[in-house]
DNA sequence: TTAATCATGTAACACGTTACATGATTGC
DNA sequence: GCAATCATGTAACGTGTTACATGATTAA
């Protein structure tokens, strides 16, 4: 579970409104976690519920009003607590529900599956091209930033991550359509 | 959704019991898709619920009773529906608890994180092997059996899948590693 | 004698998705 | 005039996890 301790990370940096926070997270950490509103503010109210965020209400002229949650010690503790339990080796445990219809195809629509290969080259191609976009825009950043200076690193690598994944499913989807090819 | 659509798929060439089930689940597929036993049984009911499988009990000496499922029309039916509808776009919505901590680790403990990276890698080599040996095993099976010929290819692109993700893995954790020692 | 295997499940909780609801303001 | 943006949420459902429960047999 990571969407708490996302929203605990982001207020730890600053108070942000429910609406503020779902869209860094369907923004700029979309492509590793992807969120609805009502997820959001469900567990912004239990957050709060369980001492690890307060909030304040803000008046606004012609707006709703503004709910700005602030991170608590409590809240600052269990981010960190989280942050520091590396354990990487879970990440391998994933679902695919892609693997598991080719795993059933010898009674499936060969001819779709390879249409859907393609298609699934061509949507990592262009999650190749955003990739660069952002990579990009974060080498532009002022240098004497150091905030930025120091997370930079880490949004590079996990930016890294998109890329490398994207071309390997390039790879995959290539190889896979040669072997459906092979045996006609 | 697809653990039920895996039940169905298996039990469309086998009728089973839930426990044969989950063994396939957690031998075979288990890289791509991993259950627990409470899971499979609340599915089985379900679908049994719903028309897509009946069971029949049966008696052992010594052991408990088997309640072995097969598979209805109807189940055929929901099978092939999800098997026909390919859109493997989808499957690129990942969430990944790792990435979320590298992102926030500017405030995370770096040696904790290379050590944890250095682990990834190992577990990812650990990984291949397996696939190897996988790999091998369905390499010899007899090529007279039509069955195993035909499914085979199928199985060899998911195969195909785990091992090219494991090699990215690898390279992208190397990559890392070296932009972490880079600024020191 | 201890652990693993066979075989069934229930209960409670955590997390994710879909659909619905409200209502003003701003840009095309 | 219509869509998008701002801003808040609720309800219901689907899926996944953890812990618990039973009880015999077999292999180390």
């Amino acid at each position: 579970m990571s969407l708490k301790h996302g929203l605990l990370g982001l207020l730890n940096d600053d108070p942000q409104t429910g609406y503020e926070l779902m869209k860094v997270f369907n923004n700029s950490l979309q492509f590793f976690w992807s969120v609805q509103t009502s997820q959001i503010y469900r567990d912004l109210a239990s957050l709060e519920n369980s001492g690890c965020l307060t909030s304040r209400k803000e008046e606004q002229s012609g707006k709703p009003d503004k709910k700005i949650y602030y991170i608590t010690e409590k809240g600052k503790e269990k981010f960190q607590l989280w942050l520091n339990e590396y354990d990487f080796s879970k990440s391998l445990k994933t679902r695919s529900t892609m693997l598991m219809k080719i795993f059933f195809s010898n009674n499936g629509d060969k001819e779709k599956l390879i249409k859907s290969l393609k298609e699934y080259i061509n949507v990592n191609n262009q999650f190749l091209s955003e990739y660069k976009e952002v990579a990009d825009y974060i080498k532009n950043f002022k240098l004497n930033d150091d905030i930025c200076h120091n997370s930079r690193k880490y949004w590079e690598i996990t930016l890294l991550k998109g890329k490398i994944e994207s071309e390997s499913n390039i790879q995959w989807a290539l190889q896979s359509l040669a072997i459906l090819k092979k045996e006609e």
